[in-house]
DNA sequence: CCCTGATTCGC
DNA sequence: GCGAATCAGG
């Protein structure tokens, strides 16, 4: 892949919107993050600091064919970046409402509204839920990654709130126990008439 | 561990 | 110009 106009252009916008280069360089496609990051660089996008650039430190820097491991020096002062993490535009695990299925353990507050269709989920599933809970790495909103499960867990007015962390499995927002309850087959959809 | 960007340097 | 390898940090 070469960087097209079009590209470039994708590239600029997306960074200038604070996406990370892996995210650009996903979209993109046939490129690297490093590819995007070297990019970026060319194109002397990269953090545009209010106004200090100096200090350029000793530049000089021998290079030592022997040693690779010679550190380089990098005096980035790397003020604050200003760049804002724009706000997730899909909410990551706002597509499916899973209503976490507890036991009957009320934390502490308010007791939860009845669930509203905690119904027809497979015992299994559910006591595979209750057992990995107590693996949950507990993370909070801020630990999530892409791959760990966003399952939440408690009371989020409480502090005993988090969220599961497992690794999730391939493509889901959950780990496999979650992903049991979290997705139900639409044909378990049958107790009521209808 | 996962991730982030920054830099170097052979191509 | 390009980007893998590497570095430095969260």
């Amino acid at each position: 892949m070469s960087w097209t106009d079009e590209r470039v252009e994708l590239l600029k916008k997306m960074w200038g919107e604070g996406q990370s280069a892996s995210q650009i360089a996903k979209e993109l496609g046939g490129v690297t993050r490093n590819a995007v990051i070297g990019k970026v660089h060319r194109l002397g996008l990269s953090n545009r600091a209010t106004s200090n650039a100096s200090t350029k430190a000793e530049p000089k820097e021998k290079p030592a064919p022997a040693a690779k491991a010679e550190p380089r020096a990098k005096p980035t002062p790397k003020t604050e970046p200003a760049r804002k993490p724009a706000p997730e535009p899909a909410a990551p695990a706002a597509e499916t409402k899973p209503i976490p299925a507890r036991k009957q353990i009320i934390p502490a507050g308010q007791p939860l509204p009845p669930q509203p269709s905690a119904n027809e989920i497979s015992p299994e599933a559910l006591a595979k839920v209750n057992e990995v809970e107590k693996k949950a790495k507990k993370l909070t909103l801020m630990e999530l990654t892409e791959r760990t499960c966003k399952w939440p867990v408690g009371d989020p007015a409480t502090d005993d709130f988090w969220f599961c962390g497992l690794p999730v499995q391939q493509g889901k927002p959950y780990c496999e126990a979650h992903v049991g309850v979290a997705f139900q087959p639409m044909s378990a959809r049958r107790d009521r008439r209808r």
